[in-house]
DNA sequence: AATAACACCTAGTATAACTATGTATAATAT
DNA sequence: ATATTATACATAGTTATACTAGGTGTTATT
């Protein structure tokens, strides 16, 4: 039924590692910039993007620091550390592999 | 940790159908043609399998038949119903929409 | 005679995306 | 003025599914 639920299962973490590699991010910004570069695909919520994002600092692939607007309103930036930038190389890796295998089997019927 | 398996989530359907949509095949013999055809990349556990072809049945996409061999030892061949062809077909499409999507985050990193 | 390969099965576990809900502020619409 | 939407964070509980670990029985190989 959900596929789509499914399919995005073990990407999201690349994602987010994709998009703090390019500059720091905060939560919902990254929510927003995920729909925006994906041309709509992408529309995390956000009971799945900040366990994700808390997930990555626990295991130390990113980190995020609290910055105060000039308005007072909190925003919680995460920069990728050095460990994460590791992974996201193995995992691009791995998405290249898991690719790779896939177009094996599910090869565009010549129909 | 275990991406790959995240990874798998949502595609085990489509790679089963894609499967059995050539030729009917029993439980044993898909795992090994999975791993054959992919380069050794999947290899799916029983636990995975069988619960998976039970899925599909249930949801009418494929159908099981016994077969009892000259030895007298029996198979399960599935082969693939009307349904599971639309399905099959929906299921691609949204793989390629997936697919398409990914690929405007996890651009190969201009490096 | 023992091991591996064949061929099926399922109960329970782990994981992660999501639902639903909560807090609080700023901007826009009525 | 007031209500709604957008911004910005958070989490407890639900659901779905790949897998672990175990089981049954047959056939082929060492």
């Amino acid at each position: 039924m959900a596929q789509r639920r499914e399919l995005i299962k073990g990407t999201i973490d690349s994602l987010l590692l994709c998009l703090v590699v390019q500059q720091p991010m905060y939560g919902y910004q990254i929510i927003k910039e995920l729909e925006r570069r994906s041309q709509g695909y992408f529309k995390f919520k956000e009971g799945t993007l900040y366990p994700a994002l808390h997930r990555l600092e626990k295991a130390d692939l990113i980190q995020g620091k609290w910055q105060t607007l000039p308005s007072g309103r909190q925003r919680r930036y995460y920069h990728i550390t050095e460990k994460g930038l590791y992974s996201l190389a193995a995992k691009r890796s791995q998405w290249l592999d898991f690719l790779a295998a896939m177009n094996l089997i599910i090869q565009p019927a010549s129909d």
